[in-house]
DNA sequence: CGACCTCTTTACACACCTTTACAAAGCTTT
DNA sequence: AAAGCTTTGTAAAGGTGTGTAAAGAGGTCG
């Protein structure tokens, strides 16, 4: 069962729309702020989020943002303004899609549909282990191997899982929370500079490689694994 | 030429807005009862219909829920006075938005405006990080680069960003608050000069680089990426 | 045990971002 | 037109984040 968690403060349009979804299939949560909404997705894993911008209190654009911090889940954002400009700031912020209010529900409905079935590619790609490929580097995390154009790469442990998740995402800024989940498995914490020291450690085997790759810093945000090519 | 067809029993306001639409360059239709407005549709491609709730024999939720088994058209519904339930009853057939009467013509045109452009938006693909090109400068998102006539612009990553938010604006104006969220994630307090400081230091890195674009000062209400070509 | 490997922490330099401070420009009031 | 207030431009100071060498802390293996 798909499960959505939907996030407005119009409790009336809220559950017109959640009922109008579930009968469609869908499993609906609802909460009418930004704090409950971040609570709700810390215990329950959703499929896809729907997010109002305008709310009291922390807006979608808070939400989005805390959330970004760790999680990609998908999120469809919801505005009041016709705007354009709102409709480019959610996105830069990394939302998945944009509705601006009045919608027909019933295009709420192909844009939730059309948002879980481009991150179902994606987390396809992501459940199956088959070697992941980008120019020419190949990592196969079924052999925690790296090929650099067929040598073998010479990575430590951490440091293939954390290459791993920069290539999974290549053109996409990770923050370093993710980065140590994945790779680590905890959360970062103050002062912890160990993933700096692997991307040090990843820049020079890459470059010693002689692979058409570089991480960018984004500072403030993360990291970037960018193909030259 | 955008085709619109009006559906309102009262003829008296039906001429007056057929004859405030063509002024604006629309071209309109007008029909004074449901089953009218059915055959019309079925004989002419109309952009959007507009499309009254109160009328004798088949009324607008009739029309809608008729019109919707065969057709996306967008509609308009004009509704009785603050009567919520109307609102959500269409909203839920399928109207794309709607307008309690009485009201301003102009806001009618602007809300008729807004749904062709919904209308249209909603094919384009969304998400979208290929290159932005603006005259000589190319900005891509997913290598986090900046070329000015085949040179690479050196940016931090906060001027990347401003810079990327002023070039998909490119001729509007874009507000400090806006710049904000989108390049720092962070709302704009008093006091904050970061975002001009940041503008001041991509005017100089502009010209340096020989680009023909200047941002323009709007007081009071942001800036204004021009370009000079 | 010591030699080796890996990951983390420390330390410092540097780059970047923000704040401060003041001058200048623009708008409003008198 | 002058005075007063607000907004903007920008140099410079201050604070924070990042790069990386080196030391420290575990672990494994002979």
């Amino acid at each position: 069962m798909t499960q959505l968690l939907l996030i407005d403060d119009d409790k009336e349009l809220s559950a017109m729309l959640a009922e109008y979804l579930r009968s469609e299939g869908f499993e609906v949560d609802a909460v009418f702020d930004g704090l409950s909404a971040l609570e709700k997705v810390k215990v329950q894993q959703y499929d896809a989020l729907v997010l109002d911008v305008m709310m009291p209190g922390l807006d979608g654009f808070g939400v989005l943002r805390h959330l970004r911090g760790y999680s990609a889940v998908p999120v469809l954002m919801l505005t009041a303004k016709g705007d354009e400009v709102d409709r480019i700031v959610g996105l830069e912020m990394g939302a998945d899609d944009y509705l601006s209010k009045p919608f027909n529900p019933r295009e709420l409905l192909a844009r939730v549909r059309a948002v879980l079935r481009r991150s179902q590619q994606s987390t396809e790609l992501v459940a199956d282990n088959s070697p992941l490929v980008v120019g020419k580097l190949k990592m196969d995390m079924s052999s925690r191997t790296a090929m650099a154009a067929n040598r073998v790469m010479e990575l430590t442990s951490t440091e293939f899982n954390v290459l791993y998740f920069l290539l999974r995402q290549v053109g996409h800024i990770v923050t370093k929370e993710m980065l140590s989940q994945s790779a680590m498995g905890r959360s970062l914490e103050k002062y912890d500079r160990s993933i700096d020291m692997h991307m040090s450690n990843l820049r020079k085997k890459l470059s010693q490689y002689g692979l058409p790759l570089r991480i960018v810093t984004v500072r403030g945000q993360g990291y970037q694994l960018v193909d030259k090519a």
